[in-house]
DNA sequence: CTAAACCTTGACGTCGACGTGAGGGTCAAG
DNA sequence: CTTGACCCTCACGTCGACGTCAAGGTTTAG
């Protein structure tokens, strides 16, 4: 498939895709015309890079992981081991991310839920606080 | 406290510290020296300003957001309310981008753990396979 | 054949949260 | 007085993941 349909199936942009080409993350063959061509398999595997670039992974290390996934699906494929030790440092700092994030959204929950409907009550509150 | 002082007890450059001013996050009073003059509290406000960052909320909505929680910690001050639409509005982006963080651990996870120690288990199945 | 839709390669622009000097005051110790 | 630590205000540099033209070739529908 071409550049088009496999921007309209994962939702990504033409410019997006070109660019993972640029970082080495697809490698699609070429038409004759120099258009790019796609794989099926491809859409699953920009799913694989969103995935990755949204949890901060920097592309580099995406695009040597990519490989190291094909066909197996789980586990990495042998040669790959020394990805172990990257592989645990991202999930690491992802852990880290993730606690940061969740104490961030509990800070806006508590705000959000306790702030009531209206005025009444903090009026109130001034008023029995009031210095008199 | 001056801004070097500030700066050893949060743990954030100077530089930072100054930015966030630019940014109307914080208001240090001035010392007739020109120095910034930083209130104890202050200490406290830059621990929320870099939770708030870090769960990527844009500054010019802190900025907005922290004279709301002066005094009373938790709940809006009067006259805040809204903020209550944008405030959900990035608690449900922060709930999204949990999911995604914790779905690209998950996938880490998967491969890091399903990775056997050595390459003997891949050879056995290599062994297993081969076309004989 | 022509127009519309689709594709190509550059290459510069963007945005946010600072980093990194440059050039120069302020202040406490010796 | 001088040295060093500390502080100030510009103001340009950075980095990543694209956005956004510009100036073309290619393919397809009519």
């Amino acid at each position: 498939m071409r550049i088009g349909e496999l921007a309209r199936r994962t939702g990504v942009t033409e410019r997006a895709l070109r660019y993972y080409e640029e970082q080495n993350l697809l490698k699609p063959a070429r038409l004759p015309s120099g258009y790019r061509d796609y794989a099926p398999s491809d859409a699953e595997a920009v799913r694989h890079i969103r995935s990755l670039l949204a949890a901060g992974l920097p592309s580099h290390l995406i695009a040597e992981l990519l490989p190291c996934m094909v066909d197996t699906g789980d586990g990495l494929m042998p040669g790959c081991r020394s990805m172990l030790e990257p592989l645990e440092a991202e999930r690491d700092r992802l852990t880290a991310a993730i606690e940061e994030l969740t104490a961030a959204r509990e800070l806006l929950t508590a705000l959000i839920d306790r702030t009531p409907e209206d005025d009444s009550e903090y009026d109130a509150w001034v008023a029995a606080h009031a210095v008199a």
